[in-house]
DNA sequence: GATAAAGCCTCCAGTAAGGGTAAAGTAAAG
DNA sequence: CTTTACTTTACCCTTACTGGAGGCTTTATC
């Protein structure tokens, strides 16, 4: 199929999928006249395994590794194991931090309510040491 | 206090930080002598609000506006409750993905008890059809 | 068969949000 | 007084794309 179609049926967008091309994640053999992108169903695949991973916050560089173990049978699921642990245990923390700063600006709701008056409680408190 | 100093209790990197006085994020004054960045409590609370926000995604662009919050003194009561609204809603928004990608990844590992077997789990749900 | 629109190509530029390194000025400690 | 730590500007590098110009190819319409 041609790259359009490879694009829609991974999600992703025709000028990510040159870019994938590009930097040899997944290159499609060309048509000799045309020189158009052929892709395969197993580069399809590779395409949406991809899609997903980078929507999991993979890196390309995570990608390349899970697509060579993705590739290789013969490999332990190990390292997969490890890298996904890592994300999770980032994703942790980013939840923490996330629902700190909405207590900060729910905080910032609740003290700017009602009055014309400039003053708002949430500078001196973000100013004071915490 | 100095750069270091800032960039250390904001858990940013000296870069970063030069880098926000760069792009008018958070502009310290600097010392006429020896031309040093000068913080101070009020900015060094700033950076640490923008380093939460930057954490989990938010850009420089919409830092800039939750800055904007309470740095702008003649913002009406009413401006500054919606605009802290439709954060606080984006914020649920992203701790809703957050959680949902947590789950995802955590469902996939416990799947794979990270033994030696070469089929992965993680693997095949990632290049499943979505 | 002409034409227009859609799809594809390459090449060049640019984006966000910094990171790396150099060369040089400044400050604090021994 | 020298060493070490910190700071400055300046410049290019990075990741993962995105957009545009200009030019073929394919398909749909008249």
């Amino acid at each position: 199929m041609n790259i359009g179609e490879a694009a829609k049926k991974s999600g992703l967008t025709v000028k990510t999928v040159r870019y994938y091309d590009e930097i040899n994640l997944i290159k499609p053999v060309k048509n000799k006249v045309t020189n158009y992108r052929q892709y395969t169903q197993a580069e399809l695949a590779k395409l949406q395994f991809i899609g997903k991973a980078r929507r999991f916050n993979f890196s390309i560089k995570e990608c390349k590794e899970l697509l060579s173990l993705y590739e290789n049978q013969n490999r332990s699921s190990k390292e997969v194991r490890d890298i996904t642990l890592t994300k999770i245990s980032e994703i942790d923390n980013k939840l923490k931090e996330l629902k700190n700063l909405r207590e900060q600006l729910s905080h910032l709701v609740n003290c700017c309510k009602g009055n014309e008056r400039p003053e708002c409680p949430i500078i001196d408190e973000l100013s004071a040491k915490t």
